[in-house]
RNA sequence: GGCCCGUUGGUCAAGCGGUUAAGACACCGCCCUUUCACGGCGGUAACGGGAGUUCGACUCUCCCACGGGUCACCA
């Protein structure tokens, strides 16, 4: 077989040869130990936990190295292409502080080993196929879909391994006139990878992640070029990592089945292998069984849900480190006020297998990190959340943002901060009670609830209710009323014998409590009444006083 | 079916031949307390199974079971 011949009827207008591109793609100038990695997603529009999961390791590894951190957009499968997808994603990446130091942008891309666009990459991926088949390495094949299904339902009746391999390769070892003929017949080709494997070979490999592997050698022929002439993922990941100086490959372990492929394909072509690190997958409970979380059935797993839902991203990032990291949590105990930047990131510490997704867990780390907020960053980040999700909301907050503020900072700062919602939606229902309009009785009172009782309470609070008194006057005022309606005004007095009286000066507070606020449970009455303001506290009271007649 | 990965309490997980097998979340109880939240104290709860190796295995080896991934001109 004349391979020249071969790969210039293949690939005449390649001139170039592999050595040109190294020359155009010096290996980078970087300390030594620093890492050099990426995130390499394919533009569909659909940003989802995996990409922060897998983006973040990358991320942090390489800044922490000293070393470069590129986006690469994996576009080579035109029909999955979504417009407008690659500025979302570096939005939505950077959104949760994850940010490149060359690669794609929205509109173009910076740094000097692009293109960063697979599809833009096209002569650089042909020079390497030419080059193998120059080495014999590579041939074309003209299967149509219809024979490769004819080839694997065969595989099937005879239970030998699927796919386009040894004798089964039918292009393989064809007669060169063959070959001419159907180009001239002008029949699309892909090209094929000639493997010299055997799964009869096993070796060791090293996972950065999982640790050490046994590697079963590929023994099938891979497509490494499709018909347009675009390479597969196989191809354009050694071709591009490789030129692109990538040291460290980090992605999600579903990647783990093909990686002696890669192998393979890094050692024909003559290039040094980068390290490979392979994340486990996110689960989730599915009934009583785990299962890979799921786009299709999983709103969890897309972004857009915790936008929607108001979680910050803080706490999205925290909660992501925390899985990636488990010693995340002792590093934030231990450094409650560092900025979670300065956690020591490692591999090393990261399971080999899938973790479970939690959403407890997410709302207690979420809770956390909203009570170390300043009211103030609280009131711009909910605002922003509301024009987009409750614009009416919104509209209330802008109307007057002391008050939004004042209510946002009871019980906040301090030693032991408050810790009522997570989300901003959350924040939503807690401030509901402070917004006249959307006041509602949600709790009733108990049954045993003394009518006349609550009745005297409110009216005798109303008599004596001065908003300038000091919490310590305010308090003594609704225990007097308790006293004189015969309940304890002391707690531990009717503890010690409580059918000594009606009750005691928590249910006088209770009788106010729900008036007020609508609801058995409420922060601190007093905060409540100082922000709710004099005319507010006097309408709903006496509102209550009418409605119970 | 072939190949590969994984398996410590309900969940996240420390552990890396000798431990009373950490801690966090969740749950339960008590305390604090005008309710709630916070906080404090305490509690329930785990090494998938079986053979080895070893004086000694959660830790090493093998087998099995279960869970997951992958076998495309998708990434």
């Amino acid at each position: 077989m004349d391979y020249k011949y071969l790969a210039e009827l293949l690939f005449p207008h390649v001139t170039l040869g592999p050595e040109d591109m190294e020359k155009r793609y010096p290996p980078r100038n970087l300390p030594e130990g620093a890492v050099v990695s990426r995130h390499a997603p394919s533009p569909t529009g659909y940003v989802h936990l995996g990409n922060i999961v897998q983006s973040l390791t990358s991320e942090r590894v390489c800044h922490q190295s000293g070393g470069v951190m590129y986006l690469r957009i994996e576009d080579t499968d035109t029909k999955r292409e979504v417009k407008g997808a690659v500025g979302a994603l570096i939005d939505s990446l950077a959104h949760y502080k994850i940010k490149f130091d060359e690669g794609a942008t929205a509109d173009g891309e910076i740094g000097a080993y692009g293109p960063y666009r697979q599809r833009q990459r096209r002569d650089i991926y042909h020079v390497y196929a030419k080059h193998l088949v120059l080495q014999g390495k590579a041939y074309p094949c003209f299967c149509t879909a219809g024979e490769l299904e004819a080839i694997r339902e065969h595989q099937r009746a005879e239970k030998a391994n699927l796919g386009y391999w040894g004798p089964w390769a039918v292009w393989r070892d064809r007669p060169f006139e063959d070959i001419e003929n159907a180009l001239k017949a002008d029949r699309p080709w892909v090209l094929r990878f000639r493997s010299s494997g055997s799964i009869k070979n096993k070796y060791k490999f090293y996972d950065l992640i999982k640790g050490e592997i046994d590697i079963t050698e590929n023994e099938i022929d891979i497509v490494l070029l499709k018909s347009d002439g675009i390479p597969t993922y196989h191809f354009a990941h050694v071709v591009d990592d490789h030129l692109m100086r990538t040291t460290h490959v980090i992605r999600a372990d579903e990647w783990i089945a093909s990686l002696p492929v890669h192998i393979q394909l890094f050692r024909a072509l003559g290039f040094k292998l980068p390290e490979y690190a392979h994340i486990g997958p996110i689960m989730i409970m599915d009934g009583s069984s785990k299962r890979k979380i799921s786009k299709r059935k999983d709103p969890q797993f897309g972004l857009i849900y915790y936008k929607k839902s108001g979680y910050p991203v803080e706490a999205v990032y925290e909660y992501v480190l925390t899985i990636l990291n488990s010693n995340f949590e002792d590093w934030r105990r231990a450094n409650p006020d560092a900025p979670a930047e300065k956690f020591p990131f490692s591999l090393r510490k990261m399971n080999p297998a899938g973790s479970l997704f939690d959403a407890a867990k997410l709302s207690d780390i979420s809770k956390n990190v909203v009570s170390k907020m300043t009211a103030d960053k609280i009131y711009a980040d909910l605002l922003e959340w509301a024009k987009e999700f409750e614009p009416p909301f919104a509209t209330a907050l802008s109307a007057d943002p002391e008050y939004a503020k004042a209510i946002i900072s009871i019980g906040r700062g301090g030693k032991k901060p408050r810790k009522d919602y997570g989300t901003w939606a959350e924040l939503r229902e807690y401030m509901r009670l402070f917004y006249y309009d959307t006041f509602t009785i949600v709790d009733k009172y108990p049954e045993g609830a003394d009518k006349d009782d609550i009745k005297a309470t409110l009216k005798r609070f109303l008599e004596t209710y001065d908003p300038a008194d000091e919490q310590g006057v305010w308090f003594a005022k609704i225990k007097s009323i308790a006293s004189s309606l015969g309940y304890a005004a002391e707690m531990k007095e009717y503890k010690a014998n409580p059918g000594a009286w009606r009750g005691s000066v928590a249910d006088i507070s209770m009788f106010l409590r729900v008036a007020l606020t609508g609801k058995l449970s409420s922060p601190d009455m007093y905060a409540v009444m100082q922000i709710l303001g004099k005319t507010r506290v006097r309408q709903r009271l006496e509102a209550m006083l009418s409605r119970l007649g």
